[in-house]
DNA sequence: AGCACGCCGACT
DNA sequence: GTCGGCGTGCTC
């Protein structure tokens, strides 16, 4: 049926990515089949002097737009809608809450190459064939990766002969392809543990035997399939949250359903993806960052599809559509990197809850140190805490200790104690692991002759010392110099370098323990691709002694042969003014712990102190995090913090030192006439960096402690601030639910 | 976000 | 005298 045009037109209202928020009419295309207009489809359309892609909103019959001014859509680009009704009315959800433009919401559901109006469809790469005498056909595609072309060359001289080093193909980025061969293979020629036993089956019939407490996590998860609910997996490292993961996957899959798991870093998908090829027979998508569009497009179609049963991904992942969803899974839940920090600024946990109560499913929550949101929605019964105290196999707790370092002798950053220490655990030839948030070889410059000290000209900050590349760096805008020695102030060449680094600590290591073998991991020494993961290999294979690093470290890695883990500077993480502050230190102390021990070799957590009675740190290693976290929702409570209270912070940047003040000053005063009284108004203050790249920043904190009031005032505020005077003088932003104040 | 229009400094 | 800096304004 081909509607032609008459009298009065239909009108097509789109949603354009674009930073405004307002929906664009244009008229019905030359032609269409009436039967293929649905909310959802992309459509391609004029956009001031060129086109854009547009997803169709709804069609009405009149618009409020001069008619003259109605541009024509240009061309449809989907028969039908890609995503759900479902969906979709999770799109528009995300919007209202966030308060963020519709087509941004939009764009970011759907992967780059469809964004930008490639057609819906899977670009097949060519494929391997693995033929009767197990040689691969089709290898010209490797002519350019000879790594991978020699890996699958040796499989075919000696098929049976697999090692690690093949199976390290699957920490690295190689081709699909070849990872589909390998699996192949590994299928029928691997050890017996990896051998299929039903082909037609789902799982490849390995799952290991259950422990009580994962049993009836299990079960609790696998009763309520098929229903929505929200489940918060406790369970330490090491207490096998994975293999609980599995088994509630597998029976979702045996119901014929798909399941979205959701992981906070690229670096943990690999070891996951691995382990889920082992057990599950069926086809998986991968989604992160570091794919090319078109591979990120066949996972996204793959799902939408139902070609693929399972979607292992990262927060961008969470709109995926899927078929015929089964479970949402979000491991290491407390994880701040679920909080998208720019543009749409939504929070991937809390997203996948709405998501989950949408489409009917459950939500797995997972993580050994829970946030206290999560836990908070526990105690009101919205979420159901399964709780796996032990290690699996006979595995020990690490034993958390307090190092006194008041007075003590030092030697740049490491006591005596600690020093002899490390010295006992090397003799035993067991790894040692050094914690320090701090990259760079000093974080401050300073002369000795007149106090001048290197600052970065464009932000509120000092430039950080990088020994090694011979720089002077910024943290914050990524500005550099090279590292001086004569003080530009007094001439002076007594320039002294102030405070620790990762690059500092691995230097005086190096002079204390010369004959051992270092690895520093951070975001300098891991910046060529691929390196991260050959130190992992490094370490797992003994190689080394000592590892030293930063935040990487406290995430998804376990060092099994580290008996001894030390935190060299835990009270720079106690003085912060963010109320965030303390739940993300104790996370990261007890993150920091789980990366050591196995059965016969518990680790010990060794962290340097002048703060030893400080109550964060006597009651987490006296009582454990969930104690912590009990006193520290106490104290939220106690303050109105969230989860006591909503937040919504609204940040803004000029170059001008006195617009964002003076526009936060007029969005406080509409504010203050909007509201009934509940929503606080804390505000306008400098940001905790008054100053970066360059920008003056100000923000202003509303707070209530009712979340449908601070929303109300937010849904009237919004359209005011978009007709302020000030505001084309000033970059503005609003986060709902921050989890940074900065 | 793009993209154009528009008004002030260093170049053929 | 022009090229181009990015401030400002608009996109159905």
């Amino acid at each position: 049926m081909v509607k032609l045009q008459c009298g009065s037109e239909l009108i097509f209202r789109v949603a354009i990515a674009i930073p405004v928020n307002r929906l664009f009419d244009y008229l019905a295309p030359e032609q269409f089949e009436t039967s293929k207009i649905k909310p959802g489809i992309r459509l391609e359309v004029p956009f001031g002097k060129t086109n854009k892609i547009a997803f169709l909103v709804e069609c009405v019959q009149h618009s409020d737009i001069d008619s003259a001014k109605l541009k024509r859509v240009e061309r449809i680009l989907d028969e039908k809608p890609l995503l759900s009704t479902k969906d979709l009315a999770l799109l528009h959800w995300a919007s209202r809450y966030y308060h963020h433009p519709l087509g941004e919401v939009f764009s970011a559901a759907f992967p780059v190459a469809l964004r930008k109006g490639k057609a819906a469809v899977i670009q097949t790469e060519k494929r391997y064939v693995l033929t009767e005498s197990g040689k691969a056909m089709d290898s010209e595609l490797l002519t350019r990766a000879p790594k991978q072309q020699s890996v699958l060359e040796n499989f075919q001289a000696h098929p049976t002969s697999w090692s690690e080093t093949e199976l390290s193909a699957w920490n690295k980025n190689w081709r699909p392809s070849v990872k589909h061969l390998l699996d192949k293979a590994l299928l029928q020629l691997a050890p017996s543990e990896f051998k299929v036993q039903a082909r037609l089956s789902v799982t490849k019939n390995n799952a290991l035997i259950c422990n009580l407490q994962q049993q009836a996590a299990i079960d609790s998860v696998c009763d309520s399939l098929g229903q929505f609910g929200v489940f918060l997996l406790e369970g330490v490292t090491g207490s096998g949250k994975t293999e609980v993961y599995m088994q509630i996957i597998r029976a979702v899959l045996e119901r014929g359903q798909q399941v979205l798991v959701l992981l906070p870093e690229i670096t943990l998908t690999p070891q996951l993806e691995q382990r889920f090829r082992q057990r599950f027979n069926v086809n998986l998508a991968i989604s992160h960052s570091k794919l090319t569009d078109r591979q990120r497009a066949t996972a996204w179609l793959g799902m939408q599809r139902g070609e693929c049963a399972i979607l292992l991904g990262t927060r961008s992942a969470l709109f995926t559509p899927i078929k015929n969803p089964g479970l949402i899974i979000l491991d290491e839940e407390h994880d701040a990197s679920f909080k998208q920090q720019e543009g749409f600024r939504f929070s991937a946990r809390d997203v996948a809850v709405v998501r989950g109560k949408q489409l009917a499913i459950p939500v797995l929550l997972g993580s050994a140190t829970p946030a206290l949101e999560s836990l908070h929605n526990v105690d009101k019964k919205r979420y159901r805490l399964l709780h796996l105290p032990d290690r699996a196999g006979n595995a020990m707790e690490p034993v958390l200790q307090l190092l006194d370092i008041r007075n003590k002798k030092m030697q740049e950053g490491l006591s005596e104690f600690l020093l002899a220490d490390i010295r006992r655990t090397l003799a035993k030839n067991e790894q040692v692991l050094l914690f320090l948030n701090r990259r760079g070889f000093a974080p401050t410059l300073i002369c000795h002759g007149c106090g001048w000290v290197a600052r970065c000209g464009h932000c509120d900050a000092n430039l950080v010392i990088h020994y090694d590349e011979g720089l002077l760096r910024c943290h914050h805008c990524g500005h550099e110099q090279r590292l001086i020695k004569q003080c530009p102030a007094c001439k002076a060449e007594e320039l002294t370098a102030l405070g620790l680094g990762t690059e500092r600590v691995e230097k005086v290591l190096a002079e204390i323990f010369p004959e051992k073998k270092i690895v520093r991991l951070d975001r300098d020494s891991t910046q060529r691709k691929g390196s991260l993961e050959n130190y992992l290999q490094q370490i797992n294979q003994g190689a080394v002694d000592i590892i030293l690093g930063t935040q990487m470290l406290a995430k998804g890695h376990h060092f099994p042969n580290v008996t001894l883990v030390a935190i060299l500077d835990v009270d720079s993480g106690l003085f912060s003014i963010d109320f965030h502050a303390p739940e993300k230190l104790a996370q990261m102390i007890v993150q920091v712990s789980g990366r050591a021990g196995r059965a016969d070799k518990p680790g010990r957590v060794i962290m340097q102190t002048r703060q030893p009675d400080h109550p964060l740190l006597t009651t987490l290693i006296a009582q454990g995090y969930s104690s912590f976290a009990r006193t520290a929702l106490a104290e939220r409570k106690e303050a109105s913090l969230p989860p006591f209270s909503y937040q919504a912070l609204l940040r803004v940047q000029a170059m001008d030192a006195e617009m964002p003040r003076l526009f936060l000053e007029a969005v406080a005063q509409l504010a203050r006439e909007l509201s009934k009284g509940h929503t606080h108004i804390l505000g306008p203050v400098a940001a905790p960096m008054a100053r970066r790249a360059g920008f003056y920043r100000y923000q202003l904190l509303f707070q209530s402690s009712r979340r449908p009031e601070l929303h109300a005032l937010l849904d009237a505020l919004m359209p005011q601030i978009e007709k302020l005077k000030q505001v084309k003088k000033v970059r503005w932003s609003l986060d709902v639910d921050p989890v940074d104040l900065y």
